[in-house]
DNA sequence: GTCTTCATGTGCGAAAATGCATGGATGGAT
DNA sequence: ATCCATCCATGCATTTTCGCACATGAAGAC
């Protein structure tokens, strides 16, 4: 049984066409026809009733399909443990971190790492969504979170604050009037008012929800109201200050997370270094 | 990375030579040396030495084969799996038996089984050699052992006797003379005289030991001594009597076993259905 | 010393796998 | 009702892979 053969199986189930298996596996789809009829010509079997909608796996290829997923995960750990062990300082690093963490933090750091390490190629993945690790769809990732997680290993870098914010023609509507209607601009995800709100400022709504953080911000500064977010993002942004309507919060940490695998990589070890230092001369920025 | 391609790594790591691991992937060796070269491209990192007297694997394709490991105990998961859910009767079936056992005790349970179940293509491995059923070396294994096994499922099949056996003329010296000097003719794994002999013969000692069973047998036929085997055996091949010098005494039980996964498959269960019933319709043959 | 065996590299032609383009069917949006 | 996006099947040209034959080098048997 060939075994590339199987890991295309596994992959047919999982996108359910030929097109998406195809994509995902850098392939042409009418390869991924090929060598489902070639596996079913080896096993004697059908694997995949053919629908005008995609492909439909038999319970034979579901069965495949489980199998083959842990070769996979026999494959990812074969990639973690060989990038693990690297040495040199070249070649391709994978960094992932929230976009506005990147945009609004981190660019010195890049800046800094380029510089002192010309050979690597550094890719950034800037996305708030939670990469896996394991699979190697990062080497190592910037997160905002109270712990690394499970089967990951992780450096605290930084504590961190959050208040409100607004713009200066807010700051000056709430220090003359405490009683004036505030207007709130909130994530998707939090639904109320942020919690801890001051009792001095009696009348507040909200008034526009968003589900992006960067058009958040760019309605804070349009004047929509105000915003709470982390004290570096608030006082790094531009035509922002800080309003006293919500107090400073601690907020959950920020980390520095890899695979134990990956982590002692040089390159690796190298970015955290660079990272570690920045965060350090630069604690008092996320704090009160 | 090509999963056939870490296949290719793990088989020269396990055989050392290009023909070796040729031979054990069912292609060409210059096939594994291309392979090889691709996967070391690909990685970007040597994966052996090349050696006068073969390649010999670098750090790196250990790892690799480690991990490989992983993925071929996966796929042997996986086509077991498939074995045991096969509901069919017809295709390959893979029996092993010792080669005693086969000629002298099974060869009606393969006429009955082929007779009955004529599309099945039955394949016998007759050694005495413990094939791994985990890896699909054989679907069911008739043994002579105190369990079936870890990880294996079994069925008891018999509970049996050994005793000694001669030729007619051995027979008649013996309870002509008891005291006669009677000749062994042994195994070699068992160095000693077997245990629990008759004290009404004083004089005995071993005269050739052997390290082939089937040879140990056309010693005893052609007079060269007694020899202790199981009653069936003694019973069954031609030109041997019991003789009294060790009286019968239990042995180990035969047993039917499988891998769990395997188990299920309608081949095997009809074949344990047929070794089932011949072994109960002879259970005298085996005992005192 | 020579011969045999087992090991690896290389070049060439056959075979297999792959990508691309075309054609056809289906279901949902407009 | 029509258009469009998405899906699949097939035929053809190209690329890649593979097996075979031949050459070569080292180590052990006689």
């Amino acid at each position: 049984m060939a075994w590339d053969d199987l890991r295309t199986v596994l992959a047919l189930v999982r996108h359910g066409s030929l097109a998406g298996a195809g994509a995902a596996l850098g392939v042409n789809y009418t390869t991924v026809a090929r060598r489902i009829r070639r596996a079913e010509g080896t096993l004697g079997e059908p694997l995949f009733e053919r629908l005008s909608d995609g492909y439909s796996p038999t319970q034979a290829a579901q069965l495949i399909a489980e199998h083959a997923q842990d070769m996979e995960q026999a494959e990812h750990a074969l990639m973690r443990r060989m990038k693990g062990a690297e040495t040199q300082l070249s070649g391709p690093l994978v960094i992932t971190a929230s976009q506005l963490l990147i945009a609004n933090f981190l660019t010195p750091v890049l800046d800094q790492f380029t510089s002192a390490y010309p050979a690597v190629e550094l890719r950034i993945l800037a996305t708030n969504e939670m990469l896996d690790l394991s699979r190697r769809e990062a080497d190592l990732a910037v997160r905002i979170s109270r712990s690394p997680g499970d089967e990951l290993t992780g450096l605290r870098l930084l504590s961190q604050d959050t208040a409100s914010f607004a713009t200066a023609d807010w700051a000056q509507r709430i220090s003359q009037d405490p009683n004036t209607m505030i207007d709130w601009v909130v994530y998707d995800a939090t639904p109320d008012l942020p919690k801890g709100v001051s009792p001095d400022y009696p009348n507040m709504q909200v008034r526009f929800r968003f589900d992006d953080m960067v058009a958040l911000i760019g309605a804070a500064q349009a004047g929509l109201g105000v915003l709470r977010m982390p004290m570096f993002l608030g006082r790094t942004i531009a035509g922002l200050v800080q309003v006293p309507v919500l107090p400073p919060r601690s907020y959950a940490d920020i980390w520095v997370v890899g695979h134990p695998d990956v982590w002692p990589s040089a390159k690796v070890r190298a970015f955290r270094e660079v990272l570690v230092s920045h965060c350090k001369a630069n604690k008092g920025l996320f704090v009160a």
